[in-house]
DNA sequence: TAGAATTTACGGGTTTTCCCTCATACTAAT
DNA sequence: ATTAGTATGAGGGAAAACCCGTAAATTCTA
């Protein structure tokens, strides 16, 4: 439960000094935080997985090439959204890295406003999947505080089946049931056995 | 109920007849069934939008250029997969074509090899949406047959709450919220009320 | 060995669901 | 006008499910 928020920035990948200090100049005017790094290999080391905010990548650099950088990063689990900025892609590197997620790629030179807009586009996706990785991981810290038993026992409970029934199917009495069935309720938080299966359900199936 | 589950086929739209026959050929060597447009705007009147199987479309034609053809079918309700094959593409057309959900743009002349592949991968991609919306539509004429009534009662059972709450809720007595709730469990095809709750939540995630 | 986790019995209480009969009222179709 | 379907209600009863406190035994692990 650390500091999990930080508040999101723009992580300009860039070999050309004066283009990154463009970039830069351009989006603190908007009033975005950025920071800038020379070559992916130094992007990888200093930044965590979980920054929230979005990429700016220079395709063509010294050291690992921009699509494979995305390549990298989305193995290592950076989920923030990517937006390249190039002036040597050409038709096909351009449907790879859209094809590998890229939100866009932009030939350089290119319109402030339009560099702006893209990353404006960047923060709100991102926006909503740190929100929905948040409700994840909220429900697997509560997942985690079950134990096994009490999970066994939850699956079936969400499964619609009666604490008798589940009592037959583990083999135990109607009375650990419920009080497995009890602590579960209180360890997911939750006040309904509807809330309960809703939560789970909607856990499955973005989890998955 | 019409059949809805045609067989799946390759759309193809390209006005260059010899590169079209190509396509053809290549496809059908490989157990695709294919049909062929000259233009956009005899697809739009001729292919239905529910058509499952994918699109393989030329970006510059006369008449309707790729670009806008793949806006008029999202606009229309054409969920097919989309792949853009082109010799006049630029960097900027292709991002453009790919952030408008393209499933890829491959150029002119291209690798029998490549274009079967993607093919495939677009078959595939949409036999998964065209599973979920099956799912979808079932839930959805499973939903039109309840009335306002039981509608607005199930909104009530699956938020967790009681009959007597939602009697009292509605202002009803609670045998006819037990009347209701009884028809819905019917109506709905559910068992349990665990079911209940997990088909109305994965449903309003998924078509949301 | 202390402490979770798992298990159970006993005994009791509350709540919910499910079903019954009987009855009224409105609408739409025949 | 009659019939069918839908929606609504009263009142009550029976079975099932659920919830809980207390106390205690067992197993496994740190």
């Amino acid at each position: 439960m650390g500091k999990r928020a930080t508040n999101p920035v723009v992580s300009i990948i860039d070999d050309d000094r004066s283009y990154r200090r463009w970039i830069e100049v351009t989006l603190q005017a908007e009033g975005f935080a950025v920071e800038s790094y020379e070559c992916g290999g130094e992007f990888l080391e200093v930044c965590p997985p979980d920054r929230s905010g979005c990429a700016l990548i220079d395709l063509a650099m010294p050291g690992i090439h921009g699509a494979n950088l995305l390549l990298e990063m989305r193995s290592r689990g950076f989920q923030m959204p990517i937006i390249f900025l190039t002036a040597t892609a050409d038709v096909a590197m351009t449907a790879t890295v859209m094809r590998g997620g890229a939100l866009d790629l932009i030939e350089k030179p290119c319109e402030a406003a339009l560099l702006v807009e893209r990353v404006r586009e960047g923060f709100a996706v991102d926006c909503k999947t740190a929100a929905d990785r948040g409700v994840i991981e909220k429900q697997s810290r509560r997942l985690a505080q079950l134990t096994a038993r009490e999970r066994q026992v939850m699956e079936l409970v969400v499964g619609g089946l009666a604490n008798k029934q589940i009592a037959r199917n583990l083999s135990i009495s109607e009375r650990t049931v419920e009080v497995h069935r009890a602590r579960v309720m209180q360890k997911m938080e939750v006040e309904s056995f509807a809330d309960l299966v809703a939560r789970h359900v909607s856990f499955v199936s973005t989890a998955a």
